[in-house]
DNA sequence: GTCTATATTGTGATAGAC
DNA sequence: GTCTATCACAATATAGAC
């Protein structure tokens, strides 16, 4: 059994990404993610250096699992309605395994804006290809005119910020019951896809 | 010139209000504050007792000033294209003017979920009201079946987020160009509201 | 009401034994 | 590699003079 990780980091940084998503950089404390981890405060200096270089690899993470997701997809041949519909499904079903993760991406890109530079150039992530093939589509005639910014925006919108804003609108909604709320994100699959195409169908 | 409150108090509010909006509850520094406010530290315990409390007056602001926004809309008489029209318009013009909110009201009550039972239900938040009013118009067949959940939450996605997320797009679009972003917003008013209203009306 | 000085606690980080 | 003990400093909070 050959072992890539040690079995004490992969629990350090399990209980890193638990906690850091959870809490952010300045809500983390060192000690609580030793006790998640179940092992010593030190050992995680002894692995990572330094709380900042441990938030690192965690952030690291976070965004490698989700701003690629859209790329993937719009590399593809299908027709423009089919893609949206499989970015919008496959998002959303990520995000309901992940929900604090959109609001801990958010918030640390507020925070600090320059962890992103490197990480999206090393990404490789070219928006333009995206912008150019929408263009694309409305010279055709398949779509009503929208800018290709705003509609891309809105796609990502609809998928992530209820994500975001959970526990205001599990309250709003659904006096706070969670798997009401759950069900409602799973239904937005379908009413996601349907609300976007009516809107850009020409 | 009669004074309601003290000019030493607004200024420690007005402060208060810039830092932590910025950088959230554990981000915030209570010397950064002071020195924002150009007064000592200990003023900010004199006129508030501690962190806790200076933050909470700060949160309430910015929910107040967010959160009832839509409700009145909904209230008036108005055909529900208009009161779309009117939400979305109001509301990014709002955003435009307050681009950090978003992102702190939804850290922080991812954080502290809590602080929102007592300010929601003080604030006599009724969404069933506008729930049964998207109900009734879809009886009347001028709207497109649509769950009114769905429909309240893609409303508030496709104004709120993009300010969320924003030091994201303005560097996927615009190579970190604010004014070309804002510009973008502003488009978004009349773009939004088109694409709802094409996505809902039967 | 406003300041200086200080108390008190919390927290990231390190030293050193095993 | 893992632990205990401890350091160093940062940050909230308070005491007390003016």
């Amino acid at each position: 059994m050959t072992q890539i990780q040690s079995d004490t980091e992969t629990k350090i940084l399990d209980a890193a990404k638990k906690i850091f998503i959870q809490k952010g950089l300045e809500g983390a404390r060192m000690q609580e993610i030793a006790d998640e981890a179940k092992i010593n405060k030190s050992l995680l200096h002894y692995y990572f250096r330094s709380k900042e270089r441990l938030f690192s690899a965690v952030f690291k993470f976070a965004i490698s699992r989700f701003i690629p997701k859209i790329e993937r997809v719009f590399d593809s041949k299908i027709a423009i309605s089919a893609k949206i519909e499989l970015i919008v499904e496959q998002y959303i079903s990520l995000l309901l395994k992940n929900q604090f993760v959109p609001i801990f991406i958010l918030h640390e890109i507020n925070r600090h804006p320059d962890r992103l530079v490197e990480l999206m150039t090393s990404a490789g992530i070219k928006p333009k290809l995206i912008v150019s093939q929408i263009d694309e589509e409305i010279k055709k005639g398949n779509l009503k005119p929208i800018s290709a910014q705003n509609l891309i925006l809105n796609v990502i919108s609809l998928c992530v910020f209820p994500f975001a804003a959970r526990p205001l609108m599990q309250r709003l909604f659904f006096e706070n019951n969670r798997k009401a709320f759950n069900d409602l994100m799973a239904s937005r699959k379908k009413e996601v896809s349907e609300f976007i195409i009516r809107a850009i169908k020409a």
